[in-house]
DNA sequence: ATGACTTAGTTCGAGCCGTGATTTAACCTG
DNA sequence: CAGGTTAAATCACGGCTCGAACTAAGTCAT
């Protein structure tokens, strides 16, 4: 436990070297003169570092702004094709892979469909491996690093290891495994903890430093950002949103407990819910295998007439209520500045159910921090999981500066 | 926005010296050789900051340990008679101010009752500057600074602003009031957070760096201690445990909303939920002004046969169901080391009614995050919240190094 | 065109800091 | 009391940031 941090007069300046270059990287072009506003260094350490970046080809010049009377400021930036870096999402029911330019901008994508259709550890591992090879193969530049963002708990012991209840996966050490197919440094993270990174970076975080992003797919999970950084429990499981109790002796969840909010408002739940409803109102329902194609069908009946479309009205109108008192018990416990609601499910049901999801917030937030939250959708698509991963190498870099 | 952190070399020299005392103040007497195996800094540099630390006066040598062949190694430890502190509860009934030495050991104490009995913002600040000119009188070092808890947000706009739902202050400028009457350094904060830091330095949290205190009084409040530090949300707000939902249109909050937990755990809700009890069974509610006595006297009815009994228990098992769901999406949501479970009314309740709760928990928690937890008592008595409140200036001075 | 002026960026010496090697100090054993 | 052992202080060195001096690169008025 020696308490990693600065310590010698070389911490230093890797430490100062990050921060000129987390600076670059996240506001753009800018003059040496805006680092030493933004940062407090003086002139000649700006320069010094500068140099540094420069020779390290990490940062590049871009142009020169105009002047009014005297040398002009040349512009900074990072080049973000000095490196690249691969972001991997493995979703339930498949893996995708992405290459990135530094600036997190898409290179390359690929599909790779599951054997059976299931995350089988033992088809998991050569799928990423053959992709990673694929992937590597078109690289343009020096690969940074991969990140992976998985479903379930990840636990670094020192490698990641992988507990995903829903996915049968106990203690899958994925790290380990990979290693023995690739040399490039590996970051393993929680599937919604990078999409929630993303979102941070470039989409519905952008401006903000504590958020709190729900993640509704087939089930329920959240990532809390707390000043910049995602806040992980002392075991980096926290989040479970999905779990916290909405219902004493409520519905039974796939977890085991009963009244668990991902009981309500997963999309898997919510199909549930309408089935039962259809058979109480005596509506037949067509049996979709396909969830988000259910849960499409569940929206455009509730826009119909009759006692289907009763029955579906009441089956959303309960799920909003339910995700209403999720949210507003994460703005009463946690005070976000911003609730980003993202995940397939959730970007499907927000557009019809987000004015009525507020009002179930408002009456149930405390006053301060509902005036001082904003509940919104999440601003990317559906490759936010991908990357997300991809930032895990480039926050790696912008942390050490090299 | 000029992101303080450590940029030259002196600052790397006041990190350093932080990080030593730092060790000195929690893990006791040690040697300059546990230093630098406990902080990985060089001898020659322990040496120097030990030196500098020893001409200031901050610490002082304490004996030698046995040597067995070669120069026996000195004990350091810090001087806790060179500074005294001031820790000051703001409670609901009446204001306590305690002088501490800068290990918190109580030197003297001194209640202040409030005229009138009500946290009038006019009586208020004389009562605080009388006592802080009658416990400065009796100090015999200098006086570091005075912390003092207070029952509602503190916001620092710089100064610290009060917001005191349930005492009536609004926008209180508490710090800007006092500054008026002392030249010390003052440290507001809110009083469940400067008594999770008292646990967190000196009782129940002390091995753990993340943990969840648990405020049970008249109503129910909670903090959160991630990483060692306390987990505010964007406006210092987190922590509002009492005001999670628990039951979809469930009983009605002082706070407007239905189906708080605090409508049903907090001392006030548990006596009125007693007192439906005993009238639909036709027992006599003997009414006590106190709170604490009436509760007390509930747990004692539980201890009694027939119908009174009958009525406290349910009334007493309802409780521990709902805490033990508060305490279950507690550890799903944040996974911390430990929850902590103070305040009076959660002290007079736990002895009976812990494992109930803690049975209820492993049911309703995730399996991995409940295995990883315990749940416990605080072990820190009434004057938590003033000891607390006085490691806040100490904290600075651990931070600061000086 | 040219010289005065203005601003950007670099260079240089000074002052600190941490480190490893070396020296001094303090104690034990026989 | 000498030899061995470990702790602590000292020293020389290289690295860092900083302020000041200096050079570079523009604009503007004449």
């Amino acid at each position: 436990m020696t308490d990693e941090g600065r310590r010698n007069v070389r911490d230093l300046r890797r430490a100062n070297r990050a921060r000129l270059l987390r600076r670059l990287y996240f506001h753009g072009p800018l003059s040496r003169q805006d680092l030493i506003a933004a940062t407090g260094l003086s002139s000649a350490s700006v320069s010094n570092v500068v140099a540094d970046l420069l020779d390290a080809g990490l940062v590049v010049e871009a142009g020169a702004v105009e002047s009014d009377g005297g040398r002009p400021r040349i512009l900074l930036r990072v080049d973000t094709s000095c490196f690249e870096v691969i972001g991997i999402d493995v979703g339930e029911t498949g893996i995708r892979l992405e290459r990135f330019d530094l600036g997190l901008n898409e290179l390359e994508a690929l599909d790779v469909p599951l054997r059976g259709g299931s995350l089988d550890p033992e088809a998991v591992i050569p799928a990423i491996a053959t992709g990673l090879d694929e992937l590597g193969a078109g690289a343009e530049a020096p690969v940074l690093g991969v990140g992976i963002g998985v479903p379930g708990i990840v636990q670094h012991q020192p490698l990641a290891v992988v507990h995903g209840q829903t996915v049968g996966w106990d203690a899958f050490p994925l790290e380990e495994l990979l290693r023995e197919h690739t040399t490039l440094p590996l970051f393993v993270d929680n599937g919604a903890t990078t999409m929630a990174q993303a979102e941070m970076w470039f989409g519905a975080g952008r401006d903000v430093d504590s958020a709190v992003f729900l993640l509704l797919g087939s089930g329920a999970g959240a990532s809390v950002i707390a000043d910049g950084a995602p806040f992980r429990g002392s075991t980096t499981s926290a989040g479970e949103w999905g779990h916290i109790n909405v219902q004493y002796q409520g519905r039974r969840c796939r977890c085991g407990a009963r009244g668990c909010l991902e009981a309500y408002v997963g999309a898997e739940a919510i199909i549930a819910r309408y089935a039962e409803a259809a058979a109480a109102a005596g509506v037949a329902d067509d049996v979709v295998a396909d969830e988000e194609e259910a849960l499409r069908g569940i929206l455009a009946t509730a826009d119909q007439a009759g006692a289907a479309g009763e029955a579906a009205r009441s089956v959303l109108d309960e799920t909003a209520v339910r995700i209403g008192i999720g949210i507003a018990n994460v703005v009463n416990f946690l005070n976000p500045q911003r609730v980003i609601i993202g995940g397939w499910a959730g970007l499907a049901l927000a557009p019809s159910l987000l004015p009525q999801i507020r009002e179930v917030v408002r009456e149930h937030a405390l006053r301060l921090p509902y005036a001082l939250t904003s509940i919104d959708l999440g601003a990317l698509g559906a490759d936010a999981v991908a990357r997300g991963a991809a930032t895990l190498p480039v926050a790696r870099l912008l942390e050490a500066g090299s």
